[in-house]
Parts: structure tokens; sequence; C-alpha cells
DNA sequence: CGGTATCCCACAAGATACTG
DNA sequence: CAGTATCTTGTGGGATACCG
């Protein structure tokens, strides 16, 4: 359900709940994998070279997942009128600074695997 | 699509992509929403306290997220044998542990909030 | 009280084909 | 090359009703 009738389209007005919304995004299934990418590449890179990156993921996902990350201030665009086409991604500072957050969670959780698969192990009941 | 055919049901064999999943439920819509509420309570709470707490939740949602929860080692389950039944939820150490390395990213994404706006207004097009 | 059982829908994501 | 268009499907989540 939306929560706020009376907002035009997407509008969120609480800081609080824009901040979920954006990591609500990161969270998904790809962003994290295609920023990650975009973060080895430490530069410009190409579409089809971050397709190559993220492994099984699809265009029109990528597509979506870029979009996404441009749309919230993470990854930039550059457009080269040439042909073919050429369009360049790189990273933004904003983007980087939410690699550097998330990543000592990713640690952790990396570091806890072996009590999740003990807490997996020991739940089925 | 199952990655691995080969393992019987759920089963992870590597840490990192274990760790990844056990996050990517962590960062669905209540998962964070209900560990919050058990640790507000600091101890034991009952399932309707849970679901007074955590804002617009259903009982087969909030059911649904606790035995997740459980299940990757997050929150205890204690069944008192009464009637009218009691059943109570508790975080665990990880779980205390899982808020913690969770909360600097949620804080920072807060103070970023601005950057999300701006970026959200300068991209449409 | 603390759940299940059903039914339903929205939406993320996959497959495939096509295009500027 | 870097996408769109279209169709399909899986799954999280919602509403409601019922049960031990």
């Amino acid at each position: 359900m939306a929560h706020a009738l009376s907002l035009a389209q997407n509008e969120i007005a609480d800081d609080d709940a824009l901040a979920r919304d954006v990591l609500g995004q990161v969270a998904g299934r790809w962003s994290l994998g295609v920023l990650c990418v975009l973060a080895e590449a430490k530069g410009p890179i190409r579409f089809s070279r971050v397709l190559d990156g993220v492994d099984g993921i699809t265009a029109k996902v990528l597509t979506q997942a870029l979009r996404q990350l441009e749309r919230d201030g993470f990854a930039t665009r550059t457009i080269y009128a040439q042909v073919p086409p050429r369009v360049e991604y790189a990273l933004t500072e904003l983007g980087l600074e939410l690699i550097e957050h998330v990543d000592p969670l990713t640690r952790w959780a990396t570091r806890r695997a072996k009590d999740f698969r003990a807490a997996r192990a020991r739940f089925v009941r």
C-alpha cells in the first residue's frame, strides 16, 4: 500500500523513508554486483564490459539496474555520439561511499557464515 | 533459477553465497523492522506485541519473517504450553550484531538523504 | 493467542526478438 | 553497441477465513 496518497508519483517527503527506499533498491538482486564492477573498473566502463562483469545478468535487467543507480546518484552515464554507439558508466563519489559503507556489513556476514550455516542446519523442524 | 542443481533443497556451499543470501533475506521489506522491535524490547516479547510494533505488517507475513530470522539464527522462539498459548521471541547475540552492523549504513543513508533527493530530482528525463 | 489455509495480485526478473 | 518491446513466470506480500 502507498503511504502518501497526497504526493505526486514517487516523491518521498521523509528523509528516513527516502533512505530506506534507496537502501531497499540497493539491496535488490543486482545493484551491489553492478556497483562493484563499476568500482573495480576504477574509471568509466562500457555497458558491454559491465554486462560481462556481472555474472548471470541480462541486458534488460542491467539497463534497469544502471538507470536506478544513476537516478539515485551512485553512477553516471555518458553517451558518446558515434557509430557504433558507446555508452560509459562510472561510479560517483556517492556510489563509492555507498560501497565503503556496505563493505563492513558483507565482511561481517561472510565471517559469520559458519553461524548462519549452523543455525539453518539446526532449524528445519 | 536454482544455481546448484546437485544440492538437496536449499543448501548453499559457498560462504560468500550464503552471506549474500542471508543479507538478501534481511534486506527484505520487513526483517529489519521486526529485528528492531525485538531489539527495543530488550528481552523476550510476545507475537502480538511484535505485531503491534511493526507498522502495517500482517500476521502471516510477520510469521514468515520471524521464522526466517529464527532460521538464520537472529532470533529465538519459545513456546509456553498454556492456554491461551504464549509464544515469545527474543533477539540473539547474532541478531544484535547484525543490527549493530546495519545501523551505520542506515545512518549514512539518512545523512545522505538530501543527496538522494537531489539526484532523483535531477534525473526524470 | 498465535498461528494456518486459501486465494489473489503486483512486480521483479527471465527469454526472446527486434532496432537506432 | 546499447539498448527496447513483448511475453511469461516466480515469488513476496495482502485479505480473509478458519483452527488448536
